[in-house]
DNA sequence: GACCCATGCAATTTACAAAAGCCGAAGAAT
DNA sequence: ATTCTTCGGCTTTTGTAAATTGCATGGGTC
């Protein structure tokens, strides 16, 4: 529903992966321990970033992960909401108009709208603009 | 943190109040029946907005809330602000950046412009705006 | 076939949102 | 002055979601 560490994780993971010398497979492991994230957990997070392709996971030993595209091709909103859903800036959001209070109406059409802004900056920013803002 | 019930109980709270007469006292009660809210939790966030000011309150036998100042001069940063403080889109962002990760300061940069694009939408936008959208 | 690493689900702990309850204080009406 | 009404502040309960951990499974490499 909003942006929590699960959101946080999966980017440092997915960033982490974009600094990668290209074609290296990485484990979660790795990962886990660079970006100090606990690893069950983070393994929970990248199976929700392969199921929609923007990780690729590959198993047996000497496995792990690498990128399903290259970093400036995957939007901070993609990695939001191949985890969690779609993202909704309040949980009145979530639910149909139908039947509401003229109240209620009014303040969806105002969350609507900040909701748009919130959107339009995560999916204007890429992986590869964070990993560059990190030098 | 986020925009939860507290924020649209308050934000219809004040609808409420500014669309009554000029002058009229409400109780809670009323407040509370008319926009479907539990009135002890109401009670809660009114005084919360009370002590910023965006209302007053009268005690007593006929007693209740006013509004602080007319509606077209309260933004919605405002309401949400007084009843749950500064608003961060993420936790990680209530933290001080001291000696944070690279990665984690990179992304600190990413939300705090997502929240400033966020927090653009909250303080251009006022109660008169959402009472208006209501006819 | 032994070892490594992802997969998937279950279970747990923790945290916070949401709500209700209680008693006290202030003010108006009489 | 007493009584009634309404807000004030604190405490507690309830509910739900976040954040983790654990374990059994399965595919791949050597």
């Amino acid at each position: 529903m909003q942006f929590t560490k699960a959101e946080e994780y999966g980017i440092f993971g997915i960033m982490y992966l974009a600094t990668q010398p290209k074609g290296k497979v990485t484990p979660l492991s790795e990962i886990s321990e660079n970006q100090h994230v606990p690893e069950k957990f983070l393994a929970k997070i990248f199976q929700s970033l392969c199921r929609s392709g923007l990780v690729r996971s590959h198993r047996g030993v000497k496995g792990g992960f690498t990128l399903g595209k290259t970093s400036d091709k995957i939007t901070v909103k993609e990695v939001i909401e191949s985890i969690q859903g779609p993202y909704y800036i309040s949980k009145c959001l979530m639910e149909p108009p139908d039947g509401q209070s003229p109240a209620m109406l009014s303040l969806r059409k105002f969350l609507e709208r900040a909701q748009g802004s919130l959107l339009k900056v995560f999916s204007s920013h890429t992986i590869k603009d964070l990993t560059d803002w990190q030098d």
